[in-house]
DNA sequence: CTGTTAGCGCTTTCAA
DNA sequence: TTGAAAGCGCTAACAG
């Protein structure tokens, strides 16, 4: 490599000192340079291709402009995950027009929170992003009482932290309705992991609030507990069906677990819509694919990156964000699966 | 925030100066420093719960530990890219127990490179990956000429950089193969982009190869050319089908694509695989699930993102790689749109 | 209008 | 075995 260009070897080819230099570079207000020294510097800076070194300015500027973002996921999971391009390019859009970069770093569940803490501690980033915090991250409470800047995609019980999550239980409710809607009364379902997960336990409130509201009483043998993965979806609905329980309608509260469902009313010879009625929560791409296409909860991934991007960058600027913890809409995507009338049959609406 | 705690404020406790501090912690070989010393030092540390900054360390270490990931798609390409999180994934564990993070960087295909040349001229970070370089963007030559360190995933036509791609041509031709032990003579292609794509000229050619390796002419009639989407693969199966042509399999470039042309066969009730066997490529997640399960070629994801991380770190150390452009090799993924006898139903075997 | 000077926090010769 | 001092490349008070 080349030995690199600096300030002091454009000074020295425009005959002024470094200050100059770095006041006609960075175009400082109120520093008026006359006219001719700013085009000879100008001019040896770009003779000599010169860039100024963002590590040097990191240092003086006290900033990284970099912003951590923290995938909490195992390999696998991540493998699955369908939302990580469209997350990641909407915190990317949301903070890039501010200056700030993404340090992308996944760390599996297992991994102590201490791997991703090293980022703000060592003050690699600014701040940071974690998509789905475990519950046991208790660390970045503290940090964050102590300054740092934290924002979750999702949420952490019991704690204030900035946050973007989706209406986990906005979104499940409006599936249990479409199912009331349709006349169903005995509703079954299948959650998406343990509730441990909050994301999990909202959902499956939401689907209570439902029933009840409508006066229909829960059922607690129509409920069974998914996993996240295809397997326990297809093991849920084996078990939930040799359970000898009657029931006209399933929510499963994730498109994923709903394949392995799916897979296995098909094994059983059990026809969709007609013989049961199959409510997803995702939209993943696959959802409107499978055979018959599947009713489902749209959940907005870009929005959540994008959400959390802002989010971060109004608090590295010390704004006091009004609405710290951000929840953002979802909306039924009504296919084939639910027996409701379609007009926009996916085999022939190509969008 | 709490001022910053340096080396200074540990060597104050410890009652040494800064210089030991670094001795200690950083445990620098032949530096015998006693026992008692060393104690304090890192009792001191520990008590300030003091972490080195990392932007001073790059200064003086020159260099980031820092590669820059930047992914050269349209936001849309972005989204459907089922790809990216696996990629992702195999960059940064190829990287990490070197010390390295990844910079995610999305750029638009129009976007200038400057847009991520900045990226390295201005030692943002110390090498680039570039996912999907567009065939015009030269500067990365001349960049990595002058010492710049830069990886393709995928390849830069007339060009040696250092290189990670999928082997096209013989995915391809291990499809086309896989149709012509089938039987099929007469055989269509829909491809998954424009040629000027390599991997799409790339594709095409490896399906000629087969086909007259087995002496079977290549029909130009049978060709029709995709652009990524389902929709071009809608249009490219109407477009073949309507011309005429008699063909009774067909291989799609591109899962996606073959989603679309699909589609179109369904709408015209022509049954997979009795009717029209159909192979794609890329092996996208939906593939086992649309109906009949889609034989496909199985693309290493993790292995492209893998080995383009590993070759960075070898190029960032000065070693000189054997073998700057690597191939990985892709596997046929038997299902049913082909016909071929599947003893692992995807309805049962639920992996 | 321009230059001198002092850091940012760390590592690392070189002396003591 | 430890400390003083220089310097990475840049910015920004403060003079002149």
């Amino acid at each position: 490599l080349a030995k690199r260009v600096t300030t002091r070897d454009v000074a020295e080819r425009a005959g002024v000192s470094r200050t100059t230099v770095s006041f006609v570079l960075n175009n400082v207000p109120g520093m008026r340079i006359s006219e001719e020294t700013r085009q000879r510097v100008l001019d040896a800076a770009r003779q000599l291709k010169y860039y100024p070194d963002a590590t040097a300015r990191r240092m003086v500027a006290g900033q990284t402009k970099l912003i951590g973002f923290v995938l909490r996921q195992s390999p696998e999971q991540v493998f699955g995950d369908h939302f990580l391009p469209q997350v990641l390019n909407g915190v990317s859009q949301a903070v890039s027009q501010y200056g700030y970069h993404i340090l992308f770093l996944p760390i599996p569940p297992d991994a102590p929170a201490e791997d991703y803490m090293r980022l703000v501690h060592e003050r690699h980033v600014d701040g940071i992003i974690i998509s789905g915090p475990r519950s046991d991250d208790r660390e970045l409470v503290s940090a964050f009482s102590e300054g740092a800047k934290v924002v979750l995609i999702g949420k952490l019980a019991e704690t204030d932290l900035p946050s973007v999550d989706v209406d986990n239980i906005g979104g499940a409710r409006m599936a249990a309705e479409h199912l009331i809607g349709l006349g169903h009364r005995q509703i079954g379902m299948i959650t998406n992991a343990p509730t441990v997960y909050t994301g999990s336990s909202d959902r499956l409130n939401g689907f209570r609030d439902a029933l009840e509201k409508h006066g229909i009483p829960v059922d607690t043998n129509l409920i069974r507990y998914g996993n996240f993965t295809i397997e326990s979806g297809y093991e849920a609905m084996k078990n939930l069906l040799d359970s000898g329980a009657a029931f006209t309608a399933v929510f499963i509260a994730s498109d994923t677990v709903a394949l392995g469902a799916v897979r296995f009313l098909r094994e059983r010879s059990i026809r969709l819509p007609e013989d049961l009625a199959v409510c997803g929560f995702d939209d993943i791409p696959l959802a409107d694919f499978i055979d018959p296409p599947l009713t489902t909860v749209k959940l907005p991934a870009y929005g959540l990156g994008w959400g959390a991007g802002d989010l971060m960058v109004r608090l590295l600027n010390e704004e006091i964000p009004d609405q710290p913890e951000i929840i953002l809409e979802s909306t039924l995507v009504v296919r084939r699966s639910c027996g409701a009338s379609v007009n926009n049959s996916s085999l022939i609406d190509i969008t």
